[in-house]
DNA sequence: CGCAAATATTGCACACAGTGCATTTTCGTG
DNA sequence: CACGAAAATGCACTGTGTGCAATATTTGCG
């Protein structure tokens, strides 16, 4: 009952179908993407394709990459500023999206042009939001579950501030998007005073 | 072309919408109630509904009250301290949704048992986070849209968490909840130095 | 190896969602 | 009352998403 190799083997699939769809989104336009394109592309039967999407948005957005194991880590356990912590955290998960800057890039286009994407990208930003409240939790110890819950849903939405500036300039730096990160935040702790 | 009286009308048969979407899902549940039924509880036609929301989500989420205008302006304009002048605008807001408590408690049930509402749900606080923001600005003055922005996603998240044990428990005063809001909002900057 | 169990893929049928378009009805206004 | 804009409607049609049962593939194990 050893599952590893069918899990990499369903998470492989899972990612030829999304390319399929980004191609197709490239090529043609949503609106003119049909399920059932995509199912084709991705040499795979159309009912296959909901066994792993619920629909081609989700299919489209995909998962935004999780925050990094050991860095997480680190960062509960971390004694120092939070925010100066928390850039460790930040500079993990942003090289791993720097890893896939094209396919970044082409989601992000996607989500300027069709409004219908969003529901999509703030459902897969609900998955990384309660994946970073996890780690705030422990971080800030018991009986601060709200605070941690509204923390992780504000450092996400500035994360997500930054991609659009930082996936924009071509050639902006991974550490200025951070330090634009950490400044958003910072400033609105002061404000909040 | 006075057209103030067909707004009306258009609002209310929204409502009558709304509220035969309610009802229909606390008889049925949500998965089992279609457009169909809707319309034809609301008495108009298939066709008609589509002219009112983009889909059934919608339809039984409608739209969340907004921020009273006056409230609004003088926010805005006021020179406190921001989370001091911010309660008159909270008052204002949560007074409106306690107007309409029982919509309020059911569309909530709905919420929790219905994990497919959420994109529709999230949907509609995506209005009223734009509305805080436009609020924010004039507030922060210029230069400061993402703090504006990064605020309103933080503030509207807070009430939100506040309307979870508002709603609950019964005999909850309006006033305690407010203080939530606020005393998590403050929490919030402090842990953000 | 080769079998049995678990898991993944697929085809088919079907009910419902959502849209475009042309037509009809309603209703405020002059 | 009559006109015209806005709203409601009917109809046809494409695409979505699911349940179910059959088939194929992979994995663990004797």
């Amino acid at each position: 009952m050893e599952n590893a190799l069918r899990v990499r083997r369903r998470a492989q699939t899972a990612r030829e179908i999304h390319v399929a769809a980004l191609e197709l989104c490239q090529e043609h336009g949503l609106d003119a993407v049909t399920t059932e394109a995509i199912s084709s592309r991705a040499g795979i039967s159309l009912r296959t394709f909901f066994n792993y999407f619920p629909n081609k948005e989700a299919a489209i957005v995909h998962r935004p990459p999780d925050f990094p194991e050991a860095a997480a880590k680190e960062f509960a356990e971390g004694n120092g500023s939070l925010l100066e912590d928390m850039r460790g955290l930040l500079v993990a998960h942003l090289t791993q999206i720097d890893q896939n800057r094209k396919a970044g890039l082409l989601i992000q286009a996607l989500l300027r042009d069709n409004p219908g994407l969003k529901n999509a990208h703030e459902a897969s930003m609900r998955g990384l939001i309660s994946e970073l409240a996890t780690i705030l939790a422990t971080r800030l110890g018991p009986d601060k579950d709200h605070l941690g819950d509204i923390l992780a849903v504000v450092v996400i939405c500035a994360i997500k501030k930054a991609l659009d500036s930082w996936l924009v300039e071509e050639d902006r730096l991974l550490a200025d998007s951070i330090d634009e990160i950490l400044v958003n935040l910072q400033q609105l702790g002061l404000v909040l005073q």
